[in-house]
DNA sequence: ACAAAATGATACTATCATGGTATCATATGT
DNA sequence: ACATATGATACCATGATAGTATCATTTTGT
């Protein structure tokens, strides 16, 4: 799959702070966006953990955005939650098909990563939340 | 990954086929391909039980390209082993994501899936085969 | 006829990535 | 001090894919 569950659920938590734009609890978006409360915990210490929100401890803390929307990228996202975007390379590794830079397929699978690519970099999360994005 | 080991394994396999143009073993496709014996087995069965190759039991019986190279799709070989292509719909299933049809996220992923369904789909045996293939 | 050599069918096991859970430590506001 | 929040981290569950094993059936050569 090219966008796993917890890519997923990070955008809308993103999607979210970004429209409340006030400190959000993990409850608070467990609750709102249902998400398992245990998990949502972890996608939320990534996104700390990657600059992407700020996050404050204690009674009223919370989550924040700490990117303007347009500044955040699928491609980031993905990268964060399943690592680079891969659709070839990672299959036919090694020793299984050491002839990779002159394999018809491999050249045509990588075409196909790369338009994949481009596309996913080019959307942000103010595009996600501005056009029509009804997601969940 | 867009293309698995089995799909992979069927390529090359299908390519042995081809260029040899003889009635051809599992076993010695297995020696040949360095694919482990009972999985290129399964493998060959299924290729045959959708009519890609004939086959023949028996002492010196095996396998036999049973289509033209050029109507080999790739995406035939995807949906035997791996079903149909779909880097989209299937995360995003009913209760997760209900809105999937205005959704702007779901639009552009389709994006994706299409334009690698139309490569992968103009892909046959053939060009693998004289495309400077050299997978294996 | 018979044995050997091949495939057909099918059920099983193993491995690994992903999704999800649990626990304890640490910081902060009242 | 205590309740409430996150930080860190280790663990478990599930499912898809890869791979194995077994037995039945067909065909060929002697």
């Amino acid at each position: 799959m090219l966008i796993a569950r917890s890519t997923d659920y990070a955008v809308r938590a993103l999607k979210y702070l970004a429209e409340k734009n006030q400190e959000t609890s993990a409850a608070e978006l467990t609750r709102e966006l249902k998400i398992p409360w245990p998990f949502m915990r972890k996608i939320m210490q990534s996104l700390g953990k990657h600059g992407l929100v700020a996050s404050r401890k204690g009674p009223g803390g919370g989550f924040l955005l700490a990117k303007a929307p347009e500044k955040i990228k699928l491609t980031g996202l993905v990268n964060i939650f399943q690592g680079p975007v891969c659709l070839n390379e990672c299959i036919f590794k090694k020793k299984i098909c050491p002839n990779r830079k002159t394999c018809y397929l491999s050249k045509k699978l990588g075409e196909i990563e790369e338009h994949a690519f481009l596309v996913l970099d080019r959307i942000t999360l103010k595009e996600i939340i501005e056009g029509g994005h009804n997601h969940g």
